[in-house]
DNA sequence: AATCTGCGCAACCGCGTTGGA
DNA sequence: ATCCAACGCGGTTGCGCAGAT
């Protein structure tokens, strides 16, 4: 079982592959295929374990891989989905599909993480760090709703990625029976879970992009990432507050669901909240109130109808009880 | 010009998971 | 049900390069 070396490395080449090396990789998978990892170095004529070719061919050669600099759409993808799943690159990069989850860990590691942290957000946890929670203008709240909404926002991708994944694997195994509840839900949530909300770090993000002029504010996202940062501070500012009268149910459940994740999310005990704020316009907001700690809330979604709004939250929240893709550890 | 230092990235290591025997 | 080889993934290492001293 793992650990032991995956072949006899004392008479294979080991560091980095030759061009000549790479041409005859290349050359055997174009015809063949790799079939099984460990024929390939041997047909291809190649002294190197089919671990090593394995990974040459995942991250470098294979032909539809997009190299060079990250977009900042892709940035703000990899960070919203890293504050979901955590270091889980390989499912990261399923949604960055021309890059590897190595090249997406490596940016992460050596760009992303590095400039969050100047930006006063802590990358392990994606909460604002201790020098914005303490800020001189005292805005702590604002600071704990922005981690709150990270929170939520988490679930709900969570959610939406577990939909998508259920509704693939039902494709797969019932690809011409009658479609089941879920795919029918799935098409019900497409137009309304697309796009997404994002959250405040995201809208910060792009404006170090807009302030250092390297991008217009949305029509052209895939612009060159910023080169430098700008204190974080200056760009939390809209969150919304909201009294209402409860709504009960649901919420103690998408609580477990979030603690099953074991992530970020886990200290979460909360009760939900739904109202129209403002009765001219039918907008909804959706409250988070965490035990002891404030409430928080997701957002008004503007210009919607009541109870589109209404259904719209519902079949998250179906979304967020029906079939976790883990077992809870609770 | 030589050396040092930090960064970026390709590749490796080792552990967990999967699936067939 | 159990074992184990192969695979997949995430963490880490080490090399090459560029800029600083």
């Amino acid at each position: 079982m793992g650990g032991s070396p995956c072949c006899d490395t004392t008479s294979l080449k080991r560091g980095p592959w030759t061009p000549e090396e790479d041409r005859k990789l290349l050359a055997y998978i174009q015809e063949h295929g790799h079939g099984s990892w460990r024929c390939v170095p041997e047909n291809a004529g190649l002294q190197r374990c089919g671990k090593s070719c394995r990974l040459r061919w995942t991250n470098y050669l294979r032909p539809d891989i997009k190299r060079g600099k990250f977009s900042l759409r892709e940035e703000q993808t990899i960070i919203q989905l890293h504050a979901l799943l955590g270091n889980r690159w390989s499912a990261i990069a399923t949604h960055l599909p021309n890059r590897t989850d190595n090249e997406i860990k490596n940016y992460w590691n050596t760009h992303l993480k590095k400039r969050l942290a100047k930006m006063g957000i802590d990358p392990v946890t994606h909460k604002p760090s201790h020098a914005v929670l303490t800020s001189p203008n005292g805005d702590s709240k604002n600071a704990a709703n922005l981690s709150h909404m990270a929170q939520w926002e988490s679930a709900r991708l969570e959610a939406e990625a577990r939909l998508v994944k259920d509704s693939k694997l039902r494709q797969t195994q019932h690809a011409s029976a009658s479609a089941p509840a879920p795919a029918q839900l799935l098409n019900k949530m497409a137009t309304r879970l697309t796009p997404p909300r994002r959250l405040d770090v995201l809208n910060a993000w792009e404006n170090v992009g807009s302030k250092l002029k390297i991008g217009s504010s949305g029509s052209n996202r895939d612009i060159p990432s910023p080169t430098s940062t700008l204190s974080f501070l200056e760009n939390v500012s809209t969150i919304s507050r909201v009294e209402s009268s409860e709504i009960t149910g649901i919420l103690g459940t998408l609580g477990t669901e979030i603690d099953a994740f074991g992530t970020q999310q886990c200290d979460i005990n909360m009760t939900w909240t739904m109202e129209s704020t403002d009765e001219n316009a039918n907008f909804v907001h959706l409250l988070l109130s965490r035990s002891g700690d404030g409430i928080l809330t997701n957002g008004g979604r503007d210009g919607e109808e009541l109870e589109d709004n209404k259904n719209y939250w519902n079949d998250i929240m179906n979304l967020m009880t029906c079939q976790p893709s883990r077992s809870p550890n609770l």
